[in-house]
DNA sequence: TTGCATGCAAAGCATTTGCACACAT
DNA sequence: ATGTGTGCAAATGCTTTGCATGCAA
């Protein structure tokens, strides 16, 4: 992941909070970053948290996930490859992802025939992860 | 829009709710509806227009639409033909409809390899809208 | 010195809940 | 009388913002 230019400070909240994300594979919301970072000392404030996300959000560094549970998730923008989205547990609440080469085309042939401009998309399944199904 | 069968109160603000979401084709937030109503002279207050979402959503009478701006949109559920998702523009806000066979083949057979159980699905395009592009 | 990333605490919002009241039964 | 839909206001929970601080340059 990439950082952006800046010129940090103290322990350089930001640089723990991306190489945190950096080694995700999968969506976490800010208190689940505030939580893994305190489990390895480098606690970082939400409000920094908050930041960073919103900053690397703008230069396109990572993506935002809502699975409709009042909270915004957050993981890394993926190139390609890694492209994928997410089936939500209604039960647990757990994130599976999972990726699809059918749906990824149908979706861009889709977005080719619409009126508007399509620049981003983003599927969700709801039902019972493979745990609680 | 069939209603619970409830023995409603006052002037039926849970009448008035459902009446115009019944009129509705694409998704209403819950201040959207309050003022909607608040228009024609049928003031809900925020707290019952809540409730009755919950209440509707429960017995599958509707369906909750998060596009990502903090709040829940709603709609009525639709009977299979009128099966749609959204474009939701990134400029404006506003939100397009739009249904595609290819897509809900995708992601009908998309479901039927994954692990889990798969109940509902939702797919949010991200762009311009026709107004907008 | 100057600028800005950071943390803390307060503020903002959408949504939920507690409570009292009044209408339907 | 009794049960419950409704509105108001307070509470909740996530996210954002204001402000002061101190490191980086």
């Amino acid at each position: 992941m990439r950082l952006p230019n800046a010129g940090h400070r103290r322990g350089g909240a930001r640089d723990a909070v991306i190489e945190l994300l950096a080694e995700q594979s999968c969506a976490l919301s800010a208190a689940e970053i505030e939580q893994a970072l305190a489990a390895r000392r480098r606690q970082v404030s939400r409000a920094s948290i908050y930041r960073v996300m919103d900053e690397l959000a703008q230069i396109g560094q990572i993506t935002q996930v809502e699975v409709g549970q009042g909270l915004v998730r957050f993981e890394p923008a993926h190139d390609g490859a890694a492209h994928h989205h997410h089936l939500v547990c209604q039960r647990c609440g757990a994130l599976e992802p999972f990726a699809d080469d059918a749906l990824e085309r149908a979706i861009s042939r889709l977005s080719e025939r619409l009126p508007g401009r399509v620049s981003e998309h983003e599927v969700v399944l709801r039902g019972r992860c493979s745990s609680c199904a």
